[in-house]
DNA sequence: CCTCTCTTTATTGTCAACAATATTATCGTT
DNA sequence: AACGATAATATTGTTGACAATAAAGAGAGG
């Protein structure tokens, strides 16, 4: 077992939040990252409360928290929409991404405990050996942000963390959600994050940085021409 | 083009919510910034809403807006408390603003328009100018946001620029209200100010992301340094 | 037939009362 | 006197009703 809070990988500062609006929140944000609630679609605030079995209050509150979490635009007055990802949206996220989980790798580097760095290096051999086993699997998206939220945890960095893994990270998951039909190509995936670890095997921030970068950099390129190609405009439509 | 609201660097999601959250979302917001309401204290809902006049709804959304912005913490059925920025926190928030800022610097020096460059230019004699005529005065740290948020508006990343300009930028407000004794070395930042701005005409984003990264690096330390002589190490702990 | 205005409707923003939980104070026991 | 359990208090969470604003529709005029 990696860590307590591995598997678990929502941590959403409502992980314990038995508060009613605490629950709406992760129940709003699924449905709206799994689709059930469409991309651009209005949030009627009565329609949803029924739906839900709360009150506005609570509701609204929750409407306010994705907001936060930019899965949800507002304008006063007139409501709240689910966001829509359009390709250029997908790409300034991922160059968002570069920026921060560069760092965190580099600091990861520097500050990780030896046995932090032991049980991330389990974790690729369990990828590994999941994915010569059954080739083009769902495991390999969980799993790579698996190994990513180690490497961020790993930085020691709160306001990173806080950053990437409560709010960045949901607006990723909608993401592949939305495009699950393209399969990634994980055998690559394998052999940058093997690079990666080592880097931070060696101590060595400056490598680790640059190593992250250039995996979270080609990633966002094979997405701008898997979509480039596959919709030729026409697919981010609802 | 990218936005007309250039110089009022308050965009956070509410500079036309006329609304009465709106408002008491940038008062509660100032007050805890300006240190009005103090580190550390607990926001006492109804005590507040009275202070503002304004009934809890409005005050509890305002409050939410708030830990959305990491300037208010909120434990469920417990409460509301303003952030304690200690040194620790500070220095995280340097090394997130050096990848944030860093790749910004980058991608403006790939995006932004010639005009841009040019006001850019004419910003930084300003402050240069002003420099001169009153050294070590207000306006270089007013005037250093200034600079930067130019820079990030111009990188055309709209996340990114919501993520420094929204939520980050008022963390390091108050973190300057509270350390306005000491004054910052203006005479340095102007210098590393003039070779940014060079790298960004020279369309150079690789040095002009060194370049802004060594600079947030550099007043990292300063800080460090700074916080550390005079505090005497009877600061980080809580 | 289209367009503009006014009315109607629906939806969001706000409020004050109620319920549930945590904090504090009190009291008894060891 | 110190500690722990229990009751009183204060604060947060939730609810439904009310007010204000925007969207939708009807009707008159061009």
């Amino acid at each position: 077992m990696i860590d307590s809070s591995s598997q678990t990988i929502d941590n959403n500062s409502a992980h314990d939040d038995k508060t009613l609006s605490g629950q709406t929140t992760v129940a709003l944000r699924e449905a709206i990252i799994k689709g059930e609630i469409a991309p651009g679609e209005k949030l009627n605030e009565p329609k949803l409360a029924e739906q839900f079995q709360v009150s506005r209050g609570p509701l609204r509150e929750a409407i306010r928290r994705l907001v936060a979490m930019r899965l949800v635009r507002h304008v006063p007055h007139v409501g709240a929409t689910v966001v829509t990802l359009e390709l250029n949206s997908i790409l300034e996220l991922y160059d968002v991404r570069e920026a921060l989980e560069g760092k965190a790798a580099a600091l990861a580097a520097e500050n990780m405990s030896e046995e932090d760095i032991a049980k991330l290096r389990a974790l690729l051999e369990l990828h590994r050996q999941h994915s010569q086993e059954n080739p083009g699997e769902y495991m390999q998206t969980e799993g790579d942000f698996d190994f990513h939220y180690q490497i961020i945890k790993g930085s020691g960095n709160r306001l990173l963390t806080d950053q990437l893994c409560d709010e960045l990270y949901h607006l990723i998951r909608m993401f592949r959600f939305q495009t699950s039909r393209f399969k990634s190509r994980s055998n690559r995936a394998l052999i940058e994050h093997e690079q990666l670890i080592y880097a931070i095997e060696q101590r060595d921030p400056q490598l680790a940085e640059m190593l992250m970068r250039k995996h979270i950099a080609r990633a966002k390129a094979s997405i701008r021409d898997a979509l480039n190609d596959s919709e030729t405009g026409s697919l981010d439509q609802p």
